[in-house]
DNA sequence: GTGCGATGTATCGGTCCGATACATCGCGGC
DNA sequence: GCCGCGATGTATCGGACCGATACATCGCAC
């Protein structure tokens, strides 16, 4: 997962890690808290070995005078470099049933805008799948299981059921958008195409009906 | 977070790997997926060795007639020592930031019914304010930083600010009603009492007001 | 001039997951 | 009669990720 969200950010700039972390806590808040450096920084190591990110000299950036006078220390900045651009590819083409759990979900859809439609409209219907999954799984517990649990307890799937349904009606609303949608997106220019261009994604659910 | 929860669910009743799995998924279907063999095993040898839980012999049960014909493999049944009580007791006194995050918080909720009200509130209020800077987050994130962000991360954010939104005032009724409520609660029969006591938990929100 | 919060890199131990292996039991189909 | 198959049941291994911790630099306010 982690893997999968550097890739991707690294496509839009070459960072170095502190700049990842923020980076990715911006776009991946609604999912986790923070990326913890104790697997950023192992994970950066790995993906440097393999060869999909290198370390890009520090660029003193327009003609700024902080030159050799301190003798420049830290700041290791990291660029994808064109197996690593094959390997986010490929690594969208896989996406399978672990796409589909929390995580695993919000990761992939943050980088929509970087994936083709179909996959677009295949993790969307996993995931719904997954989510009615749990939901009926919550539904037997309320159903069956009832008289065997406490008033917290239920309280809690309650909860969780209601947060199921919210979700499959909000998939419900994206998966629609997808298929109705004309689906420009992809800004993905070849791999050795210049950094920094600009995201231009189709518009995802704006639809705000009361009842459904 | 494991640890936690066998030792909660074991008070309820001795019961080996495989069913504490079953009721582990059951109570905290809400919350995770289900809980990993690779992760429940080690847990329960280290609680063993620790003192907190024991092997209790497998129960012929009633008079069945299945006695030492197969020589009975398998099957180990676990339950709880007054150590593990005692420790679990602790566990839910200590209640500090860990245990805001999502898991750590919905684990510590299915166990409200063994928990006393001051901790409980204090849980809740925790809890809440966790939700609110994370919401805070997002907001920051959408009014900020929107134009940075394509389509998708956005309605991402704006999914995760609307489940935010809607635990707080969730929290907010939990924690009214748990300072209002008499609050019975917590049927926690000294260390050395019997089994399978009824548990009889106070009313949580069943208020259902369409309109805030 | 000095402390302090933000920036920045890095490691270590521990928890938990996913895949995998393997053994037993009861039941229905052939 | 027996054979497979799904449920029950215990167990391990490698890997991902977290939380705490350490440490160094920079700019600014007091």
């Amino acid at each position: 997962m982690l893997e999968f969200a550097i890739l991707g950010l690294l496509q839009e700039s070459p960072m170095h890690g502190y700049e990842l972390r923020k980076e990715l806590t911006a776009k991946l808040g609604a999912i986790r808290a923070a990326i913890s450096y104790g697997s950023l920084y192992p994970t950066l190591r790995r993906l440097q070995a393999a060869g999909w990110i290198t370390e890009a000299a520090e660029t003193p950036a327009t003609a700024e005078e902080v030159p050799a006078l301190t003798s420049r220390r830290g700041r290791v900045v990291y660029k994808i470099t064109a197996d690593g651009k094959e390997r986010f590819a490929q690594l969208i083409a896989q996406a399978g049933p672990e796409t589909y759990d929390d995580t695993g979900f919000g990761v992939h859809f943050a980088f929509f805008a970087r994936t083709d439609q179909a996959t677009r409209l295949r993790i969307l219907e996993g995931r719904r799948r997954k989510i009615e999954e749990r939901r009926e799984g919550l539904r037997d517990v309320l159903g069956r299981a009832a008289e065997r649990l406490d008033a917290y307890t239920l309280e809690l799937q309650r909860h969780g059921l209601d947060a199921c349904e919210r979700e499959v009606r909000w998939l419900e609303e994206l998966i629609a958008n997808e298929r109705s949608g004309r689906a420009p997106t992809v800004p993905n220019i070849g791999t050795a195409g210049g950094r920094r261009e600009d995201n231009s994604p189709p518009p995802p659910g704006e639809t705000r009906n009361e009842r459904p």
